[in-house]
DNA sequence: AAATAAATTTAGACTAATCTAAAACATTTT
DNA sequence: AAAATGTTTTAGATTAGTCTAAATTTATTT
């Protein structure tokens, strides 16, 4: 069953939603996809007449087990081009995400094979996100946000939860890229920002909307 | 402007059958591209309105200046793709072209450059088609084909006419790769049958379909 | 120069994906 | 428990690309 750009797109924004949010409604599909619900209501028919998604009307979707295979499957692709165009073309991990976006839709089971191949299997992408194996197995990473920690915490960044280009460039100007080791100095109860050390690099005060996107492990 | 995957593959299919015939015609587009005529007259009246090709009424198509130029773009990222894949990742040149179809449809213009780059700006594919330039300059090649010489010479395969996996796979086994030197030992005029021995290898019996698409420079 | 054949275009219909406007259903407020 | 609000679905259109069948135009025979 090979499915299209559009639909894998869909079931992409849906499995993503379903890490975020209890349930995936017609509205978080829309948005995510910047469509309109209408759209996502036509789309969620088809889905689940394809038994990749399970749909009771007005409540919600949810991924079949097939659905999910099918999903991590494109973001094996998607994680596995962005680490690709990183590594060997040797772009910035703020111009990957964009690229990826269409060829991860190329459809070449060898082609993908011989990238992780390559890279030499690799288990993340330049932004600290899982790269799902060949059976679709990935590392459910739960690391948490740099906003919930407390002052005096040493860390490591490993991973964002953002692929805005401003948002990669902002923190690469400050220093705080992936396996940066950090110490967070002081957090503002106010605006909820933060004062975060890099090793070797000055002191920088970020605000809650980066802190957030930011995810570390405590060391 | 941006162009549908199917607008591409159709400028692509005219571009080559403009190097190979006197007219192009909607059969020919039909034919070429697997379809049928009603719908390549209907992406003709489509690229004609967009200035792309033009068009006289049951006489058939030609590009324009921004219709060549679109061509070359697509054959420009197909040619990149391919000699990258082989390059790059090692696969063998019956196994890239399909690969290139999709990829051909990427459309990032600094992932192309970037790959350029990394190929060392190469000039030829490894089926021996030239590699067409950023501004869409192109080696128009004009070596003749091996079917149309005689026996004695001595020549170098420079390119093949035929992308279909099974030519490429015998040509292989064969020993009639690009840049292989060869000796014409005989002609047969009943069938067009040739007698070619690859420098260093055994002779070989090709049929007039082999020859026909094997491209040489006479030493 | 007709008649016949071949190529091309038009007519009309279909699918995938999208939209706006309206109806149906669900949730929240009063 | 109504009323108001918000969400989801349906209705009906639109665009890109495709098809078969029929009409039109061009080319080839006779
Ligand atoms: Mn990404
Ligand atoms: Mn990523
Ligand atoms: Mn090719
Ligand atoms: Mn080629």
């Amino acid at each position: 069953m090979l499915l299209s750009a559009t639909t894998e797109n869909y079931l992409k924004a849906i499995y993503k939603l379903n890490a975020q949010t209890t349930i995936v409604t017609t509205n978080n599909i829309a948005l995510a996809l910047g469509t309109t619900a209408p759209s996502a209501t036509d789309m969620i028919k088809k889905l689940a007449l394809n038994k990749l998604i399970t749909h009771t009307k007005y409540r919600g979707v949810g991924l079949t087990a097939k659905g999910n295979k099918a999903a991590l499957t494109i973001i094996r692709r998607h994680r596995l081009w962005e680490l690709f165009l990183n590594k060997v073309l040797g772009f910035k991990w703020d111009e990957v995400h964009q690229m990826a976006e269409q060829l991860e839709h190329v459809s070449v089971p060898e082609l993908i094979e011989r990238i992780d191949q390559y890279l030499g299997y690799p288990k993340f992408d330049p932004h600290g996100d899982p790269i799902p194996d060949a059976m679709g197995k990935i590392a459910k990473h739960q690391y948490q946000s740099l906003l919930n920690e407390n002052s005096g915490s040493l860390a490591t960044i490993v991973a964002v939860t953002n692929d805005d280009v401003r948002f990669l460039k902002q923190l690469e100007k400050l220093n705080l890229t992936i396996g940066t080791k950090i110490t967070i100095l002081a957090k503002h109860d106010f605006d909820n920002a933060m004062e975060i050390k890099p090793m070797r690099k000055p002191a920088v005060t970020i605000s809650e909307a980066l802190a957030k996107n930011i995810l570390i492990q405590l060391n």
